[in-house]
This record gives structure tokens, sequence and C-alpha cells, in this order.
DNA sequence: GCTCATTTTGAGCACCCGTTCAATTATAGT
DNA sequence: ACTATAATTGAACGGGTGCTCAAAATGAGC
């Protein structure tokens, strides 16, 4: 009954992602986006609405392939705590292999954006939110299993760990090449509050 | 001679650093600049050459502010650690006072900018470097009188510190209002390897 | 008060922005 | 083959961008 689209929809916001998460917002146009996804204006603006809606499709293709990426290192490890630490040492040497930016794409939207884009902001956040509290379902179990002791609350530990890997990403973003970056995610995960109990 | 200058340089580039810092580097438009400082576009371009040369001085002025805000802080203190808890303290919790940005203007920068503008990117690099190593002083400073054992560097510890600054006040930022803030400050200094041994 | 180096002004430039839409192309269903 | 419908194209629009520069305003030194 009709012309059946052409592009495939998920690749192509990946690489819309790509492109957003390595110059940010305000920096990518429309014509960078044109060039990197292979559509005309015409086609972008019927498929995703805007340049707003673009992205925030990126920010959820992004945050999503994140969460996938947790419950991958859930799968190959031994224990809550050993695939959170997988985890973070993932995020934290992607920035060595084909990734766009060092940083998190939640972390630099979050550091960009004003107001004026309260929408985008609001995705941005809610989807760090939606990490921690993956975060903290993780070390809740760590604390039924007895991995970890439970003089804190999972939430608050969620928030910890959360605060270093911003912490450590961006620090490491900031300072081209270093591998003193690895201690750092060991100091993490031997010291209280996130030292496992042998 | 001549018609002297009528603006207040050190003002001009206060007020055009805020601007800078609310919106980032991309978002500012000069027209917003032009307001804000209350200047026509002549008269900025004979000042400070260009939209990336007016950013790095903005960026020189809130990074020398920042260092002025360490020392008052060591001359209010009665020792280097407490000057640092004093700083962190101001750090954090201006993002509730007048502060255009609860961030870290250098980290926004490191996070927005790319290679594009290399040029500032290694300024607000630099910055940071400068601010790590005053940290480092300090360290040192309390690791002779005692206040702090010496199992780490001062360079480490500098590293340390501002990991969980940059983690903090980004964490903070992008959770709009959040008062458990402070309880995690108390936890970088009453926990190792910041506790002081008093 | 005249001179003249300097600062300030603001209209305007060339270019890029996000976006629109009429025309064209493609195809599934008949 | 024809039709109906949807996808795609790309020229073009209004407006914003960073920036320029000739003209006007200013005031220190004589």
């Amino acid at each position: 009954m009709s012309k059946p689209a052409k592009f495939n929809r998920e690749e192509t916001i990946q690489k819309a992602a790509n492109l957003y998460w390595e110059k940010g917002f305000h920096a990518t146009s429309m014509r960078n986006l044109q060039e990197v996804i292979d559509m005309r204006p015409g086609s972008i603006y019927a498929s995703f609405g805007s340049k707003e809606g673009l992205f925030k499709e990126a920010l959820q293709h992004y945050a999503q392939s994140g969460v996938a990426q947790l419950n991958l290192c859930v799968e190959q490890s031994d224990s809550p705590l050993a695939a959170l630490k997988l985890f973070v040492e993932g995020a934290i040497s992607s920035r060595k292999q084909n990734a766009p930016s060092g940083m998190c794409m939640l972390v630099k939207t979050v550091a960009e954006l004003t107001e004026e884009h309260a929408e985008l902001l609001a995705e941005a956040k809610q989807s760090l939110i939606m990490v921690e509290t993956a975060f903290a379902k993780l070390l809740a179990q760590a604390q039924d299993n007895g991995e970890l002791d439970s003089s804190q609350t999972p939430q608050a530990l969620a928030r910890f760990l959360q605060v270093q890997i911003i912490g450590i990403r961006t620090y490491a973003h900031a300072n081209s090449d270093d591998n003193t970056i690895q201690d750092f995610i060991e100091a993490i995960f031997s010291n209280p509050p996130l030292a496992g109990r042998a």
C-alpha cells in the first residue's frame, strides 16, 4: 500500500547518538547529522520531528545500551559486586576504544544544557536515576548475599558509586592519557564503603 | 594623547565569564554577551579579538578567582585540611547562592569542547592542573604537620580530592535539590585516605 | 581651543542555522 | 499496468551567527 522506509531506525539513531555524544547538542548541526546518518532534511524531520526530537531518541538509545551493558556484566560475573566492577572498568576504558567521547553522554548533556531545553535535560537526569537504581538493585543483592555489609542503604551506596564514576570518567577525560585510573577503580572496590568482605 | 577606555576590563570579563559559565561556550552568542557586558561589537573585538579570545580570558579569570578563594579558606582556617574542607563546602554550596551554574566552569568547558577549540580546551585542562597542584601543596603541609598520614603522596591525594569534587558537584547539579550532599563532603574528610588523625 | 591618537558605535556582511514543502520516487495492493 | 500511499529529495526561507569597518565621539597634551 505504500513505500516502506529504507533506513534502519535503530542504526540511524545510533549514528546520530555517536555524533551528538562526541560534539554535544549545540555544536552538532543538522548538516553534520545529515552527512553522518545519510538522510536528507525532509526525511529526518518526517521521522524525528526536530533536532531536539532526534537528540531525545539518541539519549534514550544511549541509556538503554548502558543498561544492556550492565546486564551483560551481570551475566559474565560471579557476583553483583564483581559485575559492578566489570561495568565500571568497561565504562572507563571504553574511551580508548571507539567511543566518541571518554565522558558519559548523560553527564555531558546535564553539563551542557540549561532549562532552555528542559525536556532534554529532564530526560538525561531521568536516565541517570535509572542507572543509579540499577546499581542500587545490584548492591542490595550483594548485601543479601553477604558480599557487602549492610551498614548503608543500597541507595546511598549507589549514589556513592555514581559520584565515583562521574568523577573518574570526567577526570580521565580532562587528563588525556593516564593509566593510574585503573588504580582508582581498584581503590573504590577495596575501600569502604564498597569493599567486599572477602 | 588619546581617549582612555571607559570600561573596566576586569569587571567586564567577570560579567562575560558568568554568562559563559551559565550557558556554555556554544550556546552563548556574541549578541548575548553584548547585552550583558554593555559593549558594541567593535569595542569587544578591539579588546578581546574574538569570541574565543574573550572566553579564554573568562576561563583565566574564573581559575584565578578559584585560587583566590582557596587562599581565603587557608587564612580563615586553623589547618590545611580544614581549609580544604571549607573550600569544598563553599564550592558546592555556591550553587544555592548567585553562582551561574552549580558545576565547575572548568569541568563544564572540558566536557563541552573538543579539539576543534584546542586552545580553550588546553587552557581549561591547565587550570584544573593548577588547582590540583594547589591542593597537593596544602595536603603536603597537612602531612608535614602530622594532620594527615603520609602513606600516599600529596599528588595522589590531590587527584583523589579532585575526583571527589568533580563527582559531587556534577552529581549535585544533575539532582536539582539535595541536602544529602553535605554528608558526602563529611564522608570524604572522615574516611581514608583523607581522614585527619585527630 | 585645537590636534590627533584612541575608543566607541552600529549598520551591515557573508555565512550557517534549523526547518519547510512542493516535487519526485518507490512500492505494496489491486 | 494502474493506483494509492508513503518515503525521499533538495532547493530555499527567515533568521541568527561571528565579525568588520567607516564614521562619529572622546579626551589628554599642547
